[in-house]
Order: C-alpha cells, then sequence, then structure tokens
RNA sequence: GCCCCCAUCGUCUAGUGGCCUAGGACACCACCCUUUCAAGGUGGCGGCACGGGUUCGAAUCCCGUUGGGGGUGCCA
C-alpha cells in the first residue's frame, strides 16, 4: 500500500457505466497517480447488483477498458460496501452511546402532520430529549448540532450551510440496518480516505457527510464536486433519456483513447492545448496537468459530436499496423485480410468511428460473381449524362489490356475522358457506381487495383448492360 | 416550499482588475487542394444574461434581478 492520499471512486452498479461515472473515475486516477496515492474501488453491492454478478464485473471492464486496471500499483479494490457492513452498525452504536444520536418512534405520516402543522419541511427533531432506548419500530437519528458547516471544496472553495436547515437525519432504520450515508463514511474511514471527488450532485449531502466524520472522532477528507454532465437539455445525464452507456460507444467503435480524452476536456483544459491549437492530449499529460482547482464550475454538455471529431484524430494518428490491427476486428471473418491491409491505408482517414469500417470496404469482399447493387439515386446521377454509357463501354475496352496498377488505370481513364470532354471528377462516377454500387468511396483507382481485373470488368461489363449500353462487342 | 451550486461564441472552454479590438477547440459557412467522400490549408460567422455599485480602469470584485441546474426518503 502506497502511504499518499488516498482517493476512492465508489460506482453503483446499474448495468452500465455511466459516462459520467467514467469521468471521475478518471479525475480520481489522474490525481492519484500524479501525486503518488493510491485509487480506491468501492463497488456499492445493492440487492440488485448482488444477484447480476456481471454488472459489478461491467464496471470493472469498463474501467479496464479506459485504462484503471488493477494490473497498476495505484489501484485497490474492489471493496464491496457489504465488507465494512458490521462497522456501519458499530459506528451507529457508538454516537448512540455517545449521545450524538438518538432513537425516535415517529411515523413517516407523523413526522409529516407535524411538520404540517408546524409548517416546517422536514423532521422537527421531536425526540431528541425523549431518551428512547433501541427498540424495533424506532429510527436512530443523528442529533445535528447548532451552528453552521462549512465544506471545503477544492474546486468550488468555502460552501457553507446553516445547520438549521439540516433535519435530524436517520441513521438506521427501524429495522436496524444503517443508510448510505452512515456506510458511506464509515467506509471511507475504514478505508482511510483522504480525499473524495465526485459529482456535484452530491454536494448537498456533504455537510451531514463531514458532520458524522467529526461526530466518529475523524479529520473529513478533502472534498471536491465537479460539475454534472447534462444533455441538451441542460439536464443531468440520465439512462432513461441518453446514451450514456460508456459500453455503447466502446461497442460503437470509439477508441478509449479519444473517449478518455474527451472525457477529460469536460470542464478543464489541458494547459498548452490554446497555444498548440488541439485538445487532442495525450493520458500522460493530462495525467501531469490535472488540477481539481482549475475544474469549471459549471455543468458540462456532453456533445457526442466533438467525441467523433477526437475520435476520428485518434484513428489518423495511429500507426497503418496499428490501424489495421484494430480496424480488421470490425470485419466479417471471412473477408480477406490481405485484401484489407491493401486498402487500409485509403480508409484510415476518411472514418470517424471503427465500426465504419466494413461498409466503406465491402464491395471489395462480395462473392464471387455476385451482382453489385445500385445505389438507385447514386445511379441516376451517374448515368444522367449522354456520355455515360459509351464512356464506360471505352472504360471496359481501355482496362482490358492496360496494366493493372492505380496509376495506370487512371492514365487509361483520363486517356478516355478526353473524348468526352470532361473532368475526372465527372468521368470516375459511372465506373465508381459500375463497380460500388455507391457514388462516394474509398478512391476509386487504388480500389480498382485491389479489386482486380477480372472482377472489375465484370461489374464494369454488367453495369453497362444495365444501363442499356450494348456491350455484346465490348472487350474483345 | 426550503437548501445548495452555477452563468464567456450554438457547444466545450481560456481569461484570477489594465496584455481583451475577449483567445482556442468542436460544429457551421466560404475558398484552396483534389479522383468521389474525407483529410489538410486559409479565411469567416459567432459570446462576456440583465441592472446597480467599487475602481483611474471590470468578462474579471460586491449587491440585486433573471435564468438554469442539483439536493431535499426509514433509495443508493
Amino acid at each position: 500500500m502506497t502511504t499518499g492520499p488516498r482517493f476512492r471512486f465508489a460506482p453503483s452498479p446499474t448495468g452500465s457505466f455511466h459516462v459520467g461515472g467514467a469521468r471521475t473515475a478518471l479525475q480520481n486516477w489522474a490525481l492519484a497517480r500524479r501525486l503518488g496515492g493510491t485509487f480506491v474501488l468501492r463497488i456499492e453491492d445493492t440487492d440488485e447488483a448482488r444477484n447480476r454478478p456481471e454488472w459489478t464485473q461491467g464496471i470493472i471492464d469498463a474501467l479496464a477498458w479506459i485504462g484503471i486496471s488493477s494490473d497498476d500499483a495505484h489501484f485497490e479494490g474492489p471493496h464491496f460496501q457489504s465488507e465494512y457492513a458490521e462497522a456501519h452498525v458499530a459506528a451507529a452504536r457508538t454516537l448512540f452511546d455517545s449521545g450524538l444520536a438518538y432513537y425516535c418512534d415517529l411515523t413517516a405520516e407523523q413526522i409529516q402532520q407535524r411538520a404540517k402543522e408546524q409548517g416546517l419541511s422536514g423532521y422537527d427533531g421531536y425526540s431528541r430529549d425523549r431518551g428512547l432506548e433501541p427498540a424495533p419500530g424506532r429510527v436512530l437519528r443523528f442529533r445535528v448540532p447548532p451552528g453552521t458547516t462549512i465544506v471545503n471544496d477544492l474546486v468550488r472553495g468555502d460552501v457553507s450551510f446553516d445547520n438549521d436547515t439540516i433535519e435530524d437525519f436517520v441513521l438506521l432504520r427501524s429495522n436496524g440496518t444503517p443508510v448510505f450515508l452512515l456506510a458511506n463514511v464509515v467506509d471511507d474511514i475504514e478505508m482511510a480516505i483522504t480525499d473524495v471527488v465526485r459529482a456535484e450532485e452530491h454536494l448537498p449531502n456533504t455537510p451531514k457527510q463531514q458532520m458524522l466524520w467529526q461526530a466518529l472522532g475523524h479529520t473529513p477528507p478533502r472534498w471536491a464536486h465537479v460539475p454534472v454532465l447534462v444533455n441538451e437539455q441542460r439536464k443531468k445525464l440520465s439512462k432513461r433519456r441518453d446514451k450514456v452507456a460508456l459500453e455503447q460507444y466502446r461497442d460503437d467503435g470509439y477508441l478509449a483513447d479519444a473517449m478518455v480524452n474527451y472525457l477529460m476536456t469536460l470542464g478543464w483544459t489541458p494547459p498548452g492545448a490554446e497555444a498548440a491549437g488541439s485538445e487532442i492530449v495525450p493520458w500522460v499529460e493530462i495525467e501531469a496537468a490535472f488540477r481539481l482547482e482549475d475544474v469549471t464550475h459549471s455543468p458540462a454538455f456532453f456533445d457526442v459530436k466533438k467525441l467523433a471529431a477526437f475520435n476520428g484524430d485518434y484513428i489518423r494518428l495511429m500507426s497503418p499496423d496499428e490501424f489495421v490491427e484494430r480496424a480488421g476486428q470490425e470485419l466479417p471473418v471471412e473477408w480477406d485480410r490481405k485484401r484489407f491491409v491493401a486498402i487500409a491505408p485509403h480508409i484510415q482517414e476518411r472514418l470517424t468511428t471503427l465500426r465504419e469500417v466494413p461498409d466503406k470496404v465491402d464491395f471489395l469482399f462480395w462473392p464471387e460473381g455476385s451482382d453489385v447493387e445500385y445505389d438507385p439515386d447514386a445511379w441516376a446521377k451517374a448515368f444522367a449524362p449522354e456520355w455515360a454509357i459509351a464512356l464506360l463501354g471505352d472504360v471496359i475496352e481501355a482496362y482490358g489490356d492496360s496494366s493493372w496498377s492505380a496509376d495506370d488505370l487512371k492514365s487509361a481513364l483520363e486517356a478516355v475522358m478526353e473524348r468526352y470532354s470532361i473532368k475526372l471528377g465527372k468521368a470516375q462516377a459511372p465506373v465508381r457506381v459500375a463497380v460500388t454500387g455507391r457514388d462516394v468511396g474509398p478512391p476509386l483507382f487504388e480500389s480498382l487495383e485491389v479489386l482486380g481485373r477480372d472482377e472489375t470488368l465484370r461489374r464494369l461489363v454488367n453495369a453497362a448492360s444495365a444501363a442499356g449500353g450494348d456491350t455484346a462487342n465490348v472487350g474483345r
């Protein structure tokens, strides 16, 4: 165990890993490593999650994907909340014995009733001095002291709460089980956590937690509440409405590096990014520079468009070998890898996600002799000019005995198109549609080179015939 | 209702009293390049919510207004 600060990340398993959680995890991770501390993963093992171990595993896998892995020295865990269950109750007992907490037998209805009568919003402290002993049906409440609680937050500075506005909150339910707030604090104490970095939504709970730390005889940790991530409606990202599952982005072909980089730019800018004119910054630099004090105070919109832009940049940053390796994983197994290697350099700079790879190159892998499926619009546009069919015929003839390299194929087409006084941009359209069925795609001549003479000619002839041209004498 | 947080281009942000004629990134638009589409290059559009102070000077400090968001469980 290292001796530096101890950062905890305490996600609740819900079946998918939230991008917001990923960001706080990353922030904790960056700090723990930079400061020579420890990243402690404490997973909340709720009843529901206990029946679905894959949920917990999902968190671990997701963290590993973004580079937070137990293989690293600065990692401790996962720990589970239940591992400290006895300590939770013991802590509550201590508080009761020392008079810092008391039992109350009011039901929720009664509390509501009293609040209504007095025009208050919550519990009024009715049982504070009634000296009730523990008994089934009674809850243990924390005796909130008078005064003011000041939370010193690394991101926001001092935030002060008037204790009068904090009701005597429940520690132990009437069935004797501890509530989350207590469990959380006790876990943090047990784990000797020194720094709590989490989303801003937890800020209002913090004075309660801080009071508990103190009541339990411990110095509270350093707090830091980073702004939440929101959707286009400026609402906190929710699983129901928004695409928030990190796994989903992973499966959609986003790169971990791009995701990590993008997530870290939400609420924070790497120093030097402005001078460099780019926010694409490697993790090592982020880790070396990230400071809580520099984090923005306002919520940030999770912009998939910008994520996509980052992703495209990261794809272009890959070495050719790496790209072939990564992109190859997206291809159907039966596709010839050698063929893909030949075309790979030409699609690498045309992608925003790896997921798009198959659709870009599929025309190279259609089964031999299969028909090209022409996109109607592309076809109509390509064969609208009156010269299109004739040009196709000429191309077929020229390609019949051209040497089969991209350069020569280009020259051959250029020679043909001169007869029609058109530019290359136009001339290549019918050829492209004939061969790929579409009007956009990787560079044409390189594609043809990879496709090979026989298949190219076959498709050209088929297209010419489909377009109504007489191909009977072509290629003789 | 009560409590807390927040407020710079469409979005993410730089800015910590003079360097701001408010900078960068993404998006968008135009042009260049060009073998379609991209990529790349160049340029452009576009913002300090409002009102009062403080100060020689305010995006920056203070107060208020308005507007957002979050929290308010015997949920986690």
